[in-house]
DNA sequence: CCGATACATTCCGATACACGCATCCACTGC
DNA sequence: GCAGTGGATGCGTGTATCGGAATGTATCGG
């Protein structure tokens, strides 16, 4: 059950929520730390994106609370914050997948 | 069980369908959308958002997938293509609820 | 202390997007 | 056909944001 009244304010933190979401960059960097927390340089080879750029990003998302960081020595080690993160994306790309599915058995009648 | 390959095209359309949630506007528009189908003039006084960035928005909404149309003689009826939407919506709530509790909690100590 | 490494931050140009205004289009009723 | 209504679309403007280059900051080894 979502909160009866939706308040300007609370409208545009969750919109800055998705916001972290809505960026291809961002979503890659959300794909390749499925399999565990990296480093940065680790995830500036695993994206292809530039360091200052994914560094950006990556406050963005940390920022947003999808992601945690874990700072050691010189290293700065993120992770994915929370199960619910896959949970959202999964729920995206399995709608994506049921209209791609859809689409394709119209094309074929 | 996601994709195992996440191709650049792939991961644009992701972040398009992410993007149709990430603004305020668009929100109130679904959240306005919850109890029923509106027409645009009907949502223009729900929201209180200008006809023409209402019209603009909607495309928005109804090219990600997010609302349907119906025309009916001179009104256009939009509404929630799919409980998913809303379901998306209350996750990032849930969470937000859950986060503000605990930041409460760490205030209160 | 000095250089090197790992990230973060700032500055910049280019692009994208939201919003308002005006206009245009589609449909209805006279 | 004509006027009126509900929506959509095009243009102009301000603002945000992406991406790269350069610079700054913190930590480690020597």
């Amino acid at each position: 059950m979502p909160p009866a009244r939706m308040t300007p304010a609370l409208l545009a933190i969750v919109a800055d929520r998705f916001k972290a979401f809505a960026e291809p960059a961002r979503l890659q960097v959300l794909y390749a730390l499925r399999s565990g927390e990296l480093s940065v340089s680790e995830l500036v080879e695993a994206t292809g994106l530039g360091q200052a750029n994914l560094s950006k990003h990556l406050q963005v998302l940390h920022a947003a609370g999808v992601v945690s960081r874990r700072k050691d020595g010189l290293f700065s080690y993120y992770a994915l914050a929370d199960g619910d993160v896959l949970k959202l994306c999964d729920l995206v790309c399995g709608r994506l997948d049921r209209e791609t599915k859809q689409r394709q058995k119209a094309l074929a009648r």
